[in-house]
DNA sequence: AATGAATGAGACTTCATTCAT
DNA sequence: TATGAATGAAGTCTCATTCAT
């Protein structure tokens, strides 16, 4: 699965596109106009607009694991929750676009068969978060918590972040100078990290 | 906006399919094939296929806005706060369907027009959540936390909750003689009321 | 498979251009054009190409069965044999296009499914064949010969000379006011019952 | 027209192709793909797809046409009719391929052109027949017969006995450790003996 | 009030061919 | 000599919508 440039490119151009307007109301001359390509080029390509799909999430799929060695090399548990946080916000930011793709063709019925990438992902980050959890209960400073709701809460959390933009956007000053991205980052690392450690520590 | 009995069938069946296969890939013949009327029926009654959309979201759509009478009774903030989050579940099971319509499409630039309504939802059940949060506060049990945040995560948590049935059936047993449904309402509900109650508590 | 004028009319434009062309070079656009109908309603009428020639066959191959009692009336063996002919003759041109388009279509690995009525009409044809023999070796006029060889030549006799009409023109003069097809046909006629009559009665 | 061994692979492959599924619906990757060729050494041997077919046909026509000197050494006129029969069986088995699809084709409107390669084959072919009859009125032991009929009727027996293959297969228990293709051979030839002959000598 | 017939637009895809190398 | 890249044309089919009834 080798890409040239010009499928890198293709595939740059049809994320932000599945991810604005759906996998389906993308048409492949809607590509192919913004790539300036000639229609065929597609097939020619990726040999089906489903296949582009398919390639595009496997190729983006991997920068969304969780990598232990960033943040396994802090010793407070604390500071090791804080990191993966940061660790974390910086991987799905790196590629938004498919982020969105991934969440909205997972749901799809016809598209089931991607979702299998997207489970085993979560599964992956469930793994790690898990990890976290047990080596601050080992710290005796985080009581246990099922890392598949704690996981559910942060990727919830940002994906609605990223979605409701607008809504956001109308509540909170966003400083001179600061795009929307860059701020929304900012917050939502420090909002995560603050939930992250009151669930962990919360005494009910 | 007065629907008949045919109007509000053919509603429910569209909610159905655009939910499992999204909008733009359910076709209006889909929607007249299940509900067993003619093809030109769709445009009879509803304009047009987006009009439809348009019309079964504002019809459902106040199903979802919070209603403070239903947990102002309660007195002791954690209770208070506790109903709410049952008050708020229980508002979204009421209508799975819509729900994931809404958060598919609300992305969608095309479709920025609904959004508007997603909107004027979310605005109306943080100001809900503002002030419960600041009940709270005056009572002095909880310390002040911004409520789109706050309402961030919990919608998060909810949507990513439902959208990963599978991803969770593999990691937890559910009890025999319970559905998902059943459950994931349950467990969502004690974890959305544990979160809230941690955050709200929570000394950095 | 009840079938309206316009799809009747459809069928019929497009049993010629198949014969001419070949089912894979004509296209539905060259249907449609003739037709003086829109490109889409050959697919609203017969769902697809394919099916246009599946339901083009199902209804015209009926006719190219021989039908008994067309000839069994006929008390001498040789006359049988002769009516028999005639009447085959007569069904095989009542629709020249159909029988070509099966010829050339039934070769066609991709398209086996239709062949199936192909053979079904042999087998057909084939057992009536059988029978005229039978009938004429009863009455000791005839010694048995094998029908499959029979058909085969006498099918093939045909078809070939329907394919070969400019070769035959080159070769003989069709008598003034008389079309090729007529011609064809008296000719084709008085051929068949020769070669059969010969068949029968040679003593090798 | 020299052609080196690429060139004669590609007509190989070609030409089975061409046979099985019809020149329209063979496109020139799919040869490509079995001559592990690029898609462009077609159109870079033969020009175009449709010349790559002309070529195929005049390369292989040759062998079709009958050679008198392979037959005109038997005296007796029976045995001559036989040998030729014999060898016009013998020569279109060396190149099955190539007949399907010079039958196939010459019906096709659009290729008229290659349709003249293929009358004259016929041409010459049925002088040769017409003078195997000649030679055996001379000897008072046939009565003339038109050899354009016999020749409709023997190439006609031919074609369809070979395209019939199935229908053929279920009426006829083929000998084991033969292959349909030489009973198809044995029986073909035996038959066409005998209806030559029948013909040749019946009084009506 | 309701619908079957019909259609124009546009979807994806495949094709034979060309061109620069 | 040979080929990978690229393309315009054309293919079939599906779509939402309209219109006469």
């Amino acid at each position: 699965m080798e890409l040239n440039n010009k499928q890198l490119e293709i595939i740059g151009i049809a994320k932000a596109l599945f991810a604005q307007h759906g996998f389906d109301a993308t048409s492949v001359r809607d590509i192919a106009q913004r790539a300036q390509i000639n229609v065929a080029m597609i097939n020619y390509y990726f040999n089906s607009k489903e296949n582009l799909l398919e390639v595009l999430i496997k190729h983006g799929i991997e920068a969304y694991k969780l990598d232990a060695s960033q943040y396994n090399t802090e010793a407070d548990a604390f500071l090791r929750l804080e990191k993966m946080v940061e660790h974390y916000v910086e991987s799905k930011f790196s590629d938004l676009h498919l982020y969105q793709i991934l969440t909205n063709e997972a749901n799809n019925k016809k598209r089931e068969s991607y979702s299998i990438l997207f489970k085993e992902l979560r599964r992956h980050n469930i793994q790690c978060l898990r990890e976290v959890i047990s080596y601050g209960v080992e710290q005796g400073v985080f009581h246990f918590y099922d890392p598949v709701l704690l996981h559910t809460s942060m990727i919830g959390t940002f994906l609605n972040f990223k979605m409701n933009k607008s809504v956001i956007e109308e509540f909170i000053d966003i400083p001179k100078g600061m795009s929307f991205e860059e701020y929304l980052k900012i917050e939502l690392t420090k909002h995560l990290k603050y939930i992250l450690k009151a669930i962990l520590t919360y005494e009910n």
